[in-house]
DNA sequence: TTGCGATTGTAATCACTTTCACAATTATAA
DNA sequence: TTATAATTGTGAAAGTGATTACAATCGCAA
């Protein structure tokens, strides 16, 4: 069987064609070309033809793509036409953030338990999720069957969570704590530092405007 | 001249060779090969040498790298020798959260004014940031002479803050509300989106275990 | 002083991603 | 029916990034 390899860049890039079909769905917009699909989001048409060719034959020549079957096809595409429920540990500051984040619902995410250790914040209710204790982890987990989570506690405690949380049969892991994480081979990861990102931002006002750099 | 050119990828590894240097300074290591420092961060060391090897030799043969000083050599590579201020907009769940959190300073930046519309907000104070009217965004940054500016306002908002943000002389955005900005040629901006990384995962989930897909 | 194990820096190669350019297809109007 | 303009899908070329492999250098011990 041969195995295909699709640029992970082409991946992130469906979820933003998907945005843009959304909002031409909304203006009831029935077909649209590659060209236009490409729009306000720097990238090429020809990227955009190429990203949608690892996955099928989702246009007509000389006409374009359908908005709404292009929207189901990426969505299918994206895992994203079922409902993913979602785990949240650590109901801090940015916990409690995106427990009342509207956007990942719009994608077919559901925070639908969330724990902490803090006995002031168990049994609390956000946005229409309790707040469990954190050693009922790995119990409610498995009899729900959550396959994501997201770790928002401090990163003294953020390995210790990975351990319980992929015990219990987590598959894929959003961690806000910056530090890698180890975790069993299946099971996939996604670190988000917002420090870096600012600290990229850092570099490139540094060196945009000296071209010359002494040390090379 | 020769334009040299970093791969993009380099640079945000440089921050967790940083990081690594950090830990290594706090237990008194003084020299550190690259085969240690790749270590934990799924690197291998032919790639944090040629990283490195970018910027400058910074090692020795035989020896290995000198903590502290590749931890300066990396800080001023990056931009970080130095503090820089940062403005947020948008004090909401996830601005305040960004307020309140220690990990921006760190790397040396300082949240050092914030900005809202809501009259319940404009004049409290968290974490020594008084938060003033969105009005006042051009004067103050103007006078505050800030170049990095973070915009956390709904996307209904975002646009409109961005222009100002750039009129002010802001050089580099970090966006979080999900939408590309439309800024002028020499401004750096980048957009973290929360739901596109859940989304990554849940297509890593759903494509890893049934390496035949029906459209290839 | 010499020999040896450790370790860097980098040229060459390999791998991956984007761009280019055009044949193939479609709708439409003459 | 035919010509024309629009538009896709994709092979080939160009560009970018990662890995390999090894000469060059270093510290140290004999
Ligand atoms: N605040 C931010 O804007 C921000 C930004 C980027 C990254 N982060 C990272 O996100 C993480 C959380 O940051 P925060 O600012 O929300 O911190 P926080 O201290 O406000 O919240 C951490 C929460 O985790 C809980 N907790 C601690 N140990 C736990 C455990 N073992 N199990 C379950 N819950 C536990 C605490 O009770 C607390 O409610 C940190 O790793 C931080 O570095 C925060
Ligand atoms: N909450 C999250 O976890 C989360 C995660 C990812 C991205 N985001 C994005 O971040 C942005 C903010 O999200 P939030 O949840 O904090 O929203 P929020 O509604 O809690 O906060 C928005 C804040 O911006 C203020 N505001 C509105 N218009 C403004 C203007 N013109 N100038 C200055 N301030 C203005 C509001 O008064 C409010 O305080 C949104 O774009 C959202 O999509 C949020």
């Amino acid at each position: 069987m041969k195995k295909i390899q699709v640029p992970k860049e082409s991946v992130k890039r469906l979820f933003l064609y998907l945005r843009n079909l959304n909002y031409l769905a909304q203006e009831g917009r029935e077909t649209i070309s590659s060209d236009k699909l490409a729009q306000d989001i720097y990238v090429s048409a020809a990227q955009v033809r190429k990203d949608l060719s690892y996955f099928g034959d989702f246009g007509r020549k000389g006409v374009g793509y359908n908005v709404q079957s292009l929207i189901s096809d990426i969505k299918s595409v994206l895992g994203l036409d079922k409902k993913w429920l979602v785990a949240l540990v650590g109901v801090g500051r940015l916990g409690s953030a995106l427990l009342n984040y509207p956007g990942l619902e719009e994608l077919g995410f559901q925070i639908s338990v969330a724990f902490d250790i803090d006995p002031k914040k168990i049994g609390k209710t956000y946005r229409e999720v309790k707040i469990k204790d954190s050693s009922q982890i790995e119990k409610i987990i498995k009899k729900e069957k959550i396959k994501i989570a997201i770790i928002t506690v401090p990163v003294s405690a953020a390995q210790k969570t990975a351990d319980v949380l992929t015990k219990a049969g987590i598959k894929g892991i959003l961690n806000f704590s910056p530090k890698y994480l180890t975790i069993p081979e299946n099971v996939k990861i996604k670190t988000v530092n917002i420090a870096i990102e600012l600290g990229n931002l850092a570099y490139y006002l540094t060196h945009s405007e000296s071209e010359a750099r002494s040390f090379i």
